[in-house]
DNA sequence: TTGTATGTATAGAGAATATTTATATGTTGG
DNA sequence: CCAACATATAAATATTCTCTATACATACAA
């Protein structure tokens, strides 16, 4: 029972004509013939009726065949579908998890727009979790801050969001967009605890052109920097990317420096030749400007 | 998208191993690395995720295809088990038509004793409808009294039903169960028209060895013979598998005539190449003498 | 009847797949 | 670092499938 053998016999019993059935199959006549012969002989079964030169009809037991090999055939090509349509992408499923929701999200809109039906499944944690969720294969990607340097990881820089301080606007009333150094030495920072990317990449580069806090305030959380800064505590450093639109919020920068971090997206290298993947990647090109912060 | 890698992907996808799939497939190992390789190439997607030379899991594609191939792989085995039990008869159908139900129901039974799980279907009708039930593949196989004489159907002897006499027990008391030319010259034969198997039988029988009746009284109807019997109306020239069990008749033979007619079963010529009608055939082998009546 | 169109059957050659063997590569745990 | 295990690759070989060519059978029409 051949595979071959079994969709002849599905196409002659349909189209009641080995002719007919070989033109659906694109296949010449004593093909079709053969199969269902060989089929017929193999289980010393008669299926199709055949006399007088011309089919009949169908054997009971041919008729029960036949209503197995229809929902079989229907299977087949609804797989076909499914890979083919998979294929470039024209339908699917990523899962991805990103550091940041916000980010997250951005992310996926920018994938969906390229290829609108494929569904993305969304998850965030820290960059932790998101590198084991990499490496055990329950997400695709992983978007992170910084770059992970695992050995079965691929790190593609996806892009360079800047970081910015931001402050309540009645907090910022009267004070430039562009601090001094002297204007910065009044300042309070708000800022993450040591380790953090945003923290180390803003320090760095404030140091090096001697830009100074009046003091710093670290603050555990992503979410609290923001918070604090909201409360009119001060000037929170943090991604546009952590950043969601909000009114009550205004950016400034110290004077002649700008700072760029730079987010990663992982996946398993093993996997990286996947088209799925690369599409991914390549959706979220570093050159590309669209993932920017509503804010400014 | 061939058979083969299909049911390498489902075997692999189950088993989250190669060479236990391999096992399972009674292939090698190789085999089922190049055939799922080759199905992941040809629509590039990605299906079984590898990682550190091991099976991680299934990719979203990949776990939907599997919930597509183990229906389908469930379904072919089914039509396996079909073919295969059919094959040797343990399951299966057959449509019977026969001239009398009486005959086609114990034929019935006689090929289920053999046969038990293979159903059969059961219908009646003239001798004409009989062969054209069969000629339009309707029925399976046909059993008539006489033979039919139809160059596409194939007619086998089945067995050799006696013709007899009957009448009811009150009527027959004190005559002999054999009746002498003197006996029989007094009697009333109700017979059924000319034309008929068991009348043209039975009268160039009698003839030949000088037995005439009184009189004959034609009844139209097959059953109509037997019933003008019951009522005491003389003897009714029927054949034994007409006659169901009844009390009230007993059967006289005309003195050193016995008369036999051949019933005859028919199939498609181009049919009775088939496994199951040549098991219908040698089980009504004309030898076989199971299928008496019940009386007598 | 004879010819033609249609449909099915058969056989040998050729093409396309499937499968194996042998071997390489890579990982894990002692 | 080695042994055991698992997957990957490539060339050779089997097997299966499919075709061409042809034969056979039937139905219909001239």
């Amino acid at each position: 029972m051949s595979h071959a053998e079994l969709k002849a016999f599905d196409a002659v019993a349909r189209h009641q004509s080995f002719v007919r059935a070989a033109e659906e199959l694109g296949r010449t006549q004593p093909t079709l013939t053969m199969q269902v012969s060989q089929l017929e002989k193999s289980y010393s079964a008669e299926l199709i009726i055949r006399s007088r030169g011309k089919i009949k009809g169908l054997t009971p037991l041919g008729a029960r065949l036949l209503e197995m090999t229809r929902p079989l055939f229907t299977l087949e090509r609804d797989a076909y579908d499914l890979l083919k349509d998979s294929g470039d992408l024209s339908t699917g499923e990523v899962r991805l998890i990103a550091t940041s929701p916000v980010m997250n999200i951005r992310l996926s809109q920018t994938f969906n727009a390229r290829y609108p039906n494929i569904t993305c499944h969304l998850k965030f944690g820290n960059s932790e979790e998101v590198l084991k969720s990499v490496l055990e294969c329950e997400s695709d990607l992983g978007i992170l801050g910084g770059a992970a340097n695992h050995e079965d990881c691929l790190a593609v820089p996806i892009a360079k969001p800047e970081i910015v301080l931001v402050g309540h606007k009645d907090y910022l009333k009267g004070k430039p967009l562009e601090l001094s150094r002297q204007e910065f030495a009044r300042e309070t920072l708000l800022i993450r605890e040591p380790g953090s990317e945003t923290r180390e990449l803003l320090l760095e580069k404030a140091h090096q052109h001697g830009f100074l806090p009046k003091r710093m305030v670290e603050i555990g959380r992503r979410s609290g920097a923001i918070a604090a800064a909201m409360a009119g505590m001060g000037l929170a450093a943090v991604s546009v990317h952590e950043l969601e639109p909000n009114d009550q919020l205004e950016i400034v920068r110290l004077k002649g420096i700008r700072v760029f971090g730079v987010n990663h997206a992982i996946c398993l290298k093993s996997r990286s030749k996947s088209k799925m993947l690369q599409e991914l990647l390549k959706c979220f090109d570093i050159d590309d400007q669209s993932h920017r912060s509503g804010l400014a």
